[in-house]
DNA sequence: GATTTGTTTTAGCTTTCACTTAAATAAGCA
DNA sequence: TGCTTATTTAAGTGAAAGCTAAAACAAATC
């Protein structure tokens, strides 16, 4: 702990504490709320999510394709995301699908539903 | 456009290109949202984005205090903030009060939403 | 008008990111 | 078994992030 860093007119330390305490309490998952939009706040990785949203799995080369994109870098991603768990992946034969993982949608589906639904987008139901 | 990058089996250029078109109606969007989910994709910010929420409104000063951080750092991050358009300003005096910005509470609040409501947490309503 | 106070800005530094290229795995197939 | 295919891993690089410390602003107050 450190004394306050100004000294001003209405500082409420009773009012700091306060909201020390609120943010202890939720420190945790704060932290891994973070650590999540961390990972989805990449315009890369957010557009794989929703591919994988709308598509349910794909592979790597597909993924590179559509995003016009190095296998390599697209796989350095899907790791990322994988080691976050918001997707999963699912090997058959050579080809590895990758799927968002269900426990995660709650919190992308809201995400998503932002997005302005142009006539396009609402095609392909 | 480049060629597919693998010729697999089921290499199916009408799905890439289905892909690619839904992913080109909702490019501006997907770009917005990921730029500010990489703003909230920072714990001290989140953190800033959450106080704000419980506090309504709060000085740099303030916010230094309850993270216990250099008055320079939050500040840092708060222009951040503005420039994004997630939080606005009101000075009053000398004193520069952050809130966060009306328009983005929808997308907010149900992320703040799936923080697991601890007791503790649920005391200053 | 000089000083204090709340805040921002700048510069410098270290760390992390995202990509490229090349090499390494690993699972079919000839 | 050897070759192709799908993917990952490793190494290297340029750019961006986030912090510290110091300087610059701006609005009170003396």
């Amino acid at each position: 702990m450190k004394s306050p860093s100004c000294i001003r007119v209405f500082a409420d330390t009773r009012h700091i504490e306060h909201c020390q305490q609120l943010l202890t309490a939720v420190a945790p998952d704060l932290r891994a709320l973070a650590a999540l939009l961390n990972l989805a706040g990449n315009e890369v990785r957010l557009k794989i999510l929703f591919l994988l949203h709308a598509e349910q799995k794909l592979c790597v080369c597909d993924i590179a394709d559509v995003l016009n994109m190095n296998v390599s870098a697209v796989s350095q991603h899907l790791r990322k995301l994988k080691d976050g768990g918001v997707v999963g992946a699912d090997k058959v034969g050579q080809t590895i699908f990758y799927y968002l993982q269900p426990a995660h949608l709650p919190l992308l589906k809201p995400l998503f539903a932002t997005i302005a639904a142009s006539p396009l987008t609402k095609l392909p139901q």
